[in-house]
DNA sequence: GGTTATCGGATGTAGGACGTCCGATGCTGG
DNA sequence: CCAGCATCGGACGTCCTACATCCGATAACC
């Protein structure tokens, strides 16, 4: 059963033949109906059913283990991933970084669809926040405020206020996107300084962005988020310009 | 120069210590200054620098490549990558896929996200669309028309239609996300039937979207680009509930 | 001078050997 | 009878060797 094709796999470039067994292998836990959790067939099993070495093998489950398909586990087997992108995060961070030392374009882009993200989806969130929540996002704004007010950083507090915004819609893959984004963003940060009136600017940012969603405003949430990203955007092109 | 550490990798979880030689050789790029395009040193050096065997290098090596950091060229060389917010794709499409088979909440949330972007940017788009790609946008609409006429589907030109409205953005990574909509709609698309009453409308849709764009009123083209994607919603909660 | 042949280096693939980790089995002692 | 511990077996992790394949560049040839 589960006829999986190998002689399809016969004369193209290496990189097309590596990306056919990721497939090949992406296929097979869709054929026999495999499940976040369940396991998959040994790598020996694999390697010899794809008709391939087992290095050549590893190599494509190292990849699917990088963009979140299946989770290896050291001596114990392998397993459909519950989802998760969380290695994308180095590759889009990698690109950010590399990107500030030209013209910033890329870090930009991040920051474009992160902004009509947030903007775009605060309405439904707002239409879903219970108030237990909206306590949380409040705690996150004083921890913020009180971080500025002694002059610290306050990256942890940002990430799980915005994380606190949109957890209430149930998307996981927007969490997921948002995590990402978040990383990328921090790897970034360190490269670049912030003095203390931006501590203090963004922390207000942030209080009126939370009055905004306790008074069910919507659009008012959705142009305070959207220019809190223009400002982001603002500083991402300073320090571009900088160097 | 450019003294890598060794030790540090010492005694970690497996998954950690592939994790650390990804960001060594991350590092490595960053500290020697290498941009988009230049070599790398070669396996064997590298393997030699990092401390580790080739084989092990190697899946690091391809996971990055994966994730769009480098470009690997048999029998050549490995090269830093040229832009590229690619890799995301496999992922999520994977993911959508393995979601249809229970509630399709995770393809649901892929069209959340891709609702809120395509909504929040298509005004921007608006500002930077040239005549030229008006025309091409008009072009994958008629070819919309015409295969509805004939009962014929019309991914290939839906995904255009879609493309094209954002490419004058030019931000790769969103045209990266969208993409990975299209491989997810794609397999929903094959695995049902679609009645030519859908065709017709859908053509419709698009056609006034295209009018909308055309007289730059951002408004009426952002609120036609959501409700179209209310229908998609519907159609695939229509096909989850089939099955 | 242009074309072709060959060469060298780099990546691609395969297979084997051994190390390391983890869960499970079964033993031991209370 | 049960809890804790030791052992075992399977599966992934790492390394090495050998050879295949590919590509660019040099050199030979017409």
């Amino acid at each position: 059963m589960s006829a999986i094709v190998v002689g399809s796999r016969a004369r193209y470039s290496a990189r097309a033949r590596l990306r056919a067994l990721q497939t090949d292998i992406m296929d097979l836990i869709l054929e026999r109906e495999l499940d976040s959790g369940d396991p998959l067939p040994t790598e020996n099993e694999l390697a010899a059913e794809l008709g391939v070495g087992r290095n050549t093998l590893r190599e494509s489950l190292k990849v699917l283990q990088a963009v979140g398909v299946i989770e290896i586990r050291h001596g114990f087997g392998m397993f459909v991933a519950p989802s998760g992108f969380d290695a994308l995060a180095d590759g889009m961070a990698f690109h950010g970084r590399l990107s500030l030392r030209h013209e910033g374009h890329e870090a930009e882009q991040l920051v474009d669809v992160r902004q009509a993200l947030e903007a775009g989806l605060i309405g439904a969130s707002i239409d879903a926040v219970t108030t237990e929540q909206m306590q949380r996002i409040e705690a996150a704004v004083m921890k913020m405020e009180e971080a500025a007010d002694r002059g610290e950083t306050f990256a942890e507090a940002d990430a799980e206020f915005h994380r606190l915004l949109f957890e209430p819609l149930g998307n996981d893959l927007l969490m997921n996107l948002m995590a990402v984004f978040w990383k990328v963003y921090r790897k970034i940060h360190v490269e670049i300084g912030v003095d203390e009136v931006d501590l203090v600017h963004t922390a207000a940012e942030h209080r009126r962005i939370y009055e905004a969603v306790a008074a069910k405003d919507k659009p008012l949430a959705s142009e305070l988020l959207s220019r809190h990203f223009d400002g982001i955007r603002a500083k991402i092109k300073r320090v571009v310009a900088e160097r």
